[in-house]
This record gives structure tokens, C-alpha cells and sequence, in this order.
DNA sequence: TAATTTGGTTTATATTATAAACTTGTTTAT
DNA sequence: ATAAACAAGTTTATAATATAAACCAAATTA
């Protein structure tokens, strides 16, 4: 009756971080950070969370002599949120009787 | 961008207790149990939750000799997961350019 | 060269979710 | 009649989570 919601999925901000990659090839740290309104250390703990899931990669690099962190999702982290909203939608609608 | 999530509702098992409330008039305590999946011991301290938010009331009277908790949905609640699921389309929808 | 800014990470704390243990009363078996 | 099992929850202890404050290193600016 109602499907159990994947638990790293189920949090405001990671949803928000996936939903956000979902829609783009790549994103950096500092963008997230701002389309997500989170504050630094809140979202380094969300993005290692998700990226020890697999659902996403973080790579740090450069951009000129600045760190650079970039993030994207992966195959299976579109796999999980696709998944998830499934779930949620048992939720979410009144089934037929 | 992203709405908050009221935290009261964005909880696997309040959400589905709120959810199976939505279509019926009233629960009794057993039944929600029983078609939550939860144990008694948490569903009695998420309805409590809710209730004290003022989502849904809780009745306890009698059945025969035994005690029957009646659970329904109040206004306030419907208007609360109206309001979540309309919130949560900000994260499950990619919007338009 | 001192202060400020950028780009984060680590860690301490507060909140939340969850189930185990408990309570109260009822029914059933002996 | 009374002990054992069951029903309907509640309380409480613990585990898991979320969150921001404090911190660090390097680069830029005053």
C-alpha cells in the first residue's frame, strides 16, 4: 500500500540537489549552494552522502587556481529518483477502489 | 525554487497516515496500523504529532469494552498535504526554461 | 603584509524516527 | 476462579539524521 521511500532521497536537500542535476549535465558546489539556499557544510555533508550512494559524482579540480567542485548525477541516481517518485506518488493520489 | 517541505508531513509514515486519512472519513487506530505497516509504539507518537499540530483529531473511546482510537483528517490537515504536494512538485518536476 | 574572500570540510548539537519495553484491561482456557 | 494469552495503545530509550557553527587552506584585495 505505500511503498517504502528511499531514505537518502527522502530528505529536503538531497532531494533538492538531484532534482537540480537531474536537469542539467553538471553543476558546480558553490551554484548548488545558492539554488538550494543551503549553507556550506549542510550541503558538503548531503553531496558526500550521495556521492557514497552513487547517485552522483563530486570531482574536484580547478578552475584557474581555484578549487572547483563539480557535480553530476549518475545513471543510478536517475534510476533512484525515477524509483522514488513512483513511491511517493502512491502517497500522494487517492488510488482507484 | 525549492519550496520548503513542511517537516510535520515530510515523514514516511505521517504522510501515509495523512494519505489514508484523505480518503476516508475516519480510522480506527488498528487499521492504520495495520495498512501503515507501522508499529504501534510509532504510530502512536506520529499521530500524536500530528495531532498536536492540529492535522488530524484523535478520539479515543470505546468499542464494546475495548478502547478504539478514531483517527480523521481535520480542514487544516487537508489544506497542510495540499500544500506538501504542491511544495514537493517543485522538486519532482524539472520546470520550464 | 594584514585583512577579506572563496571554497569548501569537520565536528558538535539538536531534532527525528523508531522499536523495545511497559501498562491497562479483556477474553480464553484450565 | 485464576492463570495465560491477547488487544490496544503509551512511554521511554536508542539510533539515525539533519543542520549549522567552527574551522582550514589558498587566493585576492586593501
Amino acid at each position: 500500500m505505500f511503498p517504502t521511500l528511499d531514505p537518502l532521497l527522502h530528505s529536503e536537500l538531497r532531494l533538492a540537489v538531484v532534482s537540480l542535476l537531474i536537469g542539467m549535465e553538471e553543476a558546480e558546489f558553490p551554484y548548488i549552494k545558492e539554488q538550494t539556499g543551503a549553507t556550506a557544510g549542510n550541503l558538503s555533508v548531503q553531496t558526500e552522502k550521495l556521492s557514497s550512494a552513487g547517485y552522483i559524482t563530486v570531482d574536484k579540480g580547478f578552475k584557474g587556481k581555484r578549487p572547483c567542485t563539480l557535480c553530476r548525477i549518475t545513471p543510478e541516481g536517475r534510476k533512484a529518483f525515477e524509483d522514488y517518485v513512483k513511491a511517493l506518488k502512491s502517497y500522494l493520489v487517492k488510488p482507484k477502489k
